[in-house]
DNA sequence: AAATTATAGGTCAAAGAAAGTCAAAATCAA
DNA sequence: TTGATTTTGACTTTCTTTGACCTATAATTT
């Protein structure tokens, strides 16, 4: 398992029930995981977008630290965001995460993710970039629209 | 006997009893057969395509992978047998068709067809032919497998 | 209070680590 | 022998890791 994966992991378990955001420390992290500090912000900036329902902001200095926020919508708030916040491509390592995210918050079951996730992998769309990013942006906002009730 | 078959059946060993989903790590998998990494991908396009049964992901970069997930035969025989009707293109007519036969026979359930429409709809595969068809075609064929139990 | 120093976090691009593609060459089977 | 299948390898794409350099804030000194 790829170092990046475990730090997200471990980032997105210190949400626990009713903690609305967390704090890290950016050098500690990078410390605990063996890794340079600059891995944290790649985690963050992959895997903790707005986009994805997090927001983030952070302080420098003494005492500095980096504070995630989980933004809770409803569902088809959430997906109609989702579905705004989206251009006219989408890679298929955002979709991933748009879909273990729609996951984690038990936006979806397992079937509907996994539907959504073949109809936009790679391994299916093998069409030459650019169209295929923007036919998976098509397929995915178009998939999620049938998912809001 | 061909390295391909070996490296066939090696694969194929890896799934026991339980396991759902394999997997393997290309180019471990190339050393240890003492080929180069392309031939496995040559062999999971050969040996482990939908109509065979197969649903196949991947990753790249650092820790990346192939998982290979494997298809309950037996009790999809309705699914597998379209499945292998379809070739390597299919017209949007042809998807409605199936998908309304699906549904008057209780394969699927309004949602499954809904998602399985729109995704192969004209309106979201907006590429020219005959790139469209073909990848209609995989998309079907790749999204009933993970429909399959 | 102003200047300095220490302590965070931020950015960006290069290097590395996988997997994918495609077509030529080799082999096999009818 | 010829058409299909398999083998090979050069080149590409995607994702992760690393590190050098930058910026902001707090703490301390003058």
């Amino acid at each position: 398992m790829r170092v990046s994966d475990i730090i997200e992991d471990f980032i997105k378990d210190l949400f626990t029930e009713d903690e609305e955001y967390i704090e890290i420390q950016r050098n500690e992290l990078a410390e605990q995981f063996n890794c340079v500090p600059s891995q944290i912000n790649y985690v963050i900036s992959t895997r903790f977008k707005p986009s994805q329902g997090y927001y983030v902001e952070s302080k420098r200095g003494g005492g500095g630290c980096i504070k995630i926020k989980k933004v809770n919508l409803t569902k088809s708030n959430y997906f109609m965001h989702i579905i705004n916040s989206i251009g006219d491509t989408l890679t298929g390592q955002e979709a991933d995460i748009f879909i273990s995210n729609f996951l984690s918050y038990s936006m979806l079951n397992t079937e509907q993710a996994k539907l959504l996730k073949v109809a936009t992998s790679d391994n299916v769309l093998t069409i030459a970039q650019p169209e295929r990013d923007k036919i998976r942006a098509k397929l995915f906002k178009n998939m999620l629209i049938n998912l809001v009730d």
